[in-house]
DNA sequence: TATAATAACACAATCGGTTGCATAGTTATC
DNA sequence: GATAACTATGCAACCGATTGTGTTATTATA
């Protein structure tokens, strides 16, 4: 048996005793409560050091009921965007005397609601999630909402009363690559996109079907791929495309790793990017500037989608209610136009 | 001022009242204690679930001084193999019952030392770490081991007593790598690694020296680069190699990231890779099956060497002490052969 | 039937800080 | 010199669950 006795931690009564005053003095005195005397503040202060002294956290929270912890829930971690976004809230969290605890739902509203439970076991003075997949019913984060934990939501988004969003305008988005792709030339544009119960999704679905329309081009329901944005979801997409009767001339994928797998698949089997077929992602993933063509993208940047997110919380938990007035953080997001769908001078 | 009154939670005194039994009653019905019989236990155990009983976690740990809390410090989250490792503790963690704390030191030993005391003041049952790039002293980690707090270190470790390390073998990876690249008819190898004061990047450097002598080829420092191996620094590298004399005709890089960005900018230059300069890089990022040519690698995989970094800790902290006597964990890793270092066939 | 053993529960101390109220000592005010 | 006002500190209840030690009623044993 491994020896895990914890050196017997310091208490605000050791210091009591060792200077012989009272435990509330010790306690006032650690955090310069006004009515202590500098001297005693002071001679505390050393005798604390001295000690080793550290506070019991436990002992802080049952009284004040307040953790100062984060709690996120995320569909997965290790995606570039999720990953940068963690970063960004985990940044500002520290920087505020936050602490942050992760959990995944692996896209499954099953995990989601356990994790949300064990969250509020935690209890957690803010909530930050961002949707599986197939979360459809919300009816998991209603104690959340009844104890008026206050709660975020960041890229997959749900409409819950009280509850704030921050996300991009994926519809404006859609809409504005879908018509780069047209001014390029493009009629027949596949979309691969994902899950259409999820806001991001079909906000981008809408963009891209608003843009066609507005330049007379047929909406061909054959051309919308909904899958899971994976890498082997992009080749599978890329198969079906060989298997075309006509070829599109362009894919617009809600992803980056998914449009480079597609374009991967098909330059194998000697398809031109973007020549032939122009291919246009969505996250400006790192991946995206490496592989050739470089790939027409969305830049959406992660880190500062997790910053917004924390610091909108933290604001909210601190009482500056200004902010919890927004119920819906837009930010913006930017075309990064790049070689695989420049087919003007790429004749 | 938004509203943050909870509703008042239940207590176990709210069950005992309203049942008219004792708290101790209630603390034991709930966890099935022996000694309460089956009719009680049912009747605390509906009045829980009518009253929304929730137990009051500060509570309990101030009872059991313990949290079920593990503390991950790491230099940053948003790399594929970090959130790879973060993904797969946390994927353990949630199936024993734990939580997982997030923090980042950003590679500085000073933010290293802050988040330490932070996970010390959260009172974390044990603490995984990965090095920052400047992490001489580790004095900062003295208070942990002095309260037999577990720790873990993984990929960048450190040699404490009492402190287990989870890590893949560089010196061999590294050495069969520049043995693969001398196979291919390499003999000027450019490495680039990092700070080797890093157990990684001293062992990596350590197995390539060690071939380059096995075959009787001089060790030549102008050939290695010590940075940070990010994107930026692969680009810089290889400006340098343009302005060589005589080219090398191999770069080994510590990260993909380093050797897809070095190679890109080679590649910008009319060198043919794997012709003129064959590239090798190390993590089996996505990111070098994408490039072209694919990358030749070193298969690390993250997510497991995070699973089993948690999975020994936590066995650690439940006392299986057969364990705790393996002081270090070597996971195997595997050369993964690609395009980019095929000079035989790629004529 | 008397005593021992057991089952089922209650009591109260404890974990370590926090904080409203009380109190002793000192200085100011009239 | 007596009262008011203020300063500095102590007392004790409290946060909510845990757990060792009683206590009572019931059943088993001799």
């Amino acid at each position: 048996m491994p020896d895990h006795s914890q050196k017997q931690d310091v208490t605000i009564y050791d210091i009591a005793e060792a200077l012989g005053v009272s435990p509330s003095t010790v306690s006032r005195s650690l955090k310069e409560h006004p009515s202590i005397s500098k001297e005693t503040i002071r001679k505390v202060r050393k005798q604390a050091k001295k000690m080793g002294y550290r506070s019991n956290i436990f002992a802080q929270n049952l009284r004040r009921q307040k953790t100062n912890i984060i709690g996120v829930i995320v569909p997965r971690l290790n995606s570039h965007f999720m990953s940068s976004a963690i970063s960004g809230m985990e940044k500002v969290a520290n920087k505020n005397h936050y602490k942050i605890i992760i959990s995944q739902s692996h896209e499954q509203a099953v995990n989601e609601a356990s994790n949300v439970e064990m969250m509020l076991e935690q209890r957690v003075d803010g909530l930050i999630v961002s949707l599986a997949y197939n979360t459809m019913d919300l009816h998991h984060f209603d104690a959340i909402t009844e104890q008026h934990t206050p709660l975020i939501f960041f890229d997959r988004v749900a409409d819950l009363p009280n509850s704030t969003n921050v996300v991009i305008d994926n519809y404006q988005a859609a809409y504005k690559m879908t018509n780069h792709l047209i001014d390029e030339g493009c009629s027949r544009i596949v979309h691969i996109t994902g899950n259409t119960s999820r806001n991001v999704y079909s906000g981008r679905l809408k963009g891209y079907k608003e843009a066609l329309l507005e330049h007379q081009l047929s909406y061909d329901s054959d051309l919308v791929f909904i899958n899971d944005l994976r890498e082997e979801d992009g080749e599978q997409v890329a198969r079906k495309i060989l298997e075309m009767d006509q070829l599109p001339d362009a894919v617009f994928a809600s992803n980056d790793v998914c449009a480079v797998s597609c374009m991967a698949l098909l330059q194998e089997h000697g398809i031109e990017i973007p020549r032939d077929i122009a291919i246009a992602g969505f996250n400006n993933d790192p991946i995206s500037r490496f592989v050739k063509p470089k790939i027409t993208t969305v830049d959406y940047d992660g880190e500062r989608v997790g910053e917004v997110v924390a610091q909108n919380l933290i604001n909210h938990l601190e009482g500056d209610d200004h902010i919890s007035i927004t119920n819906t953080i837009v930010l913006n997001s930017d075309l990064i136009i790049r070689d695989s769908s420049r087919k003007q001078d790429a004749g």
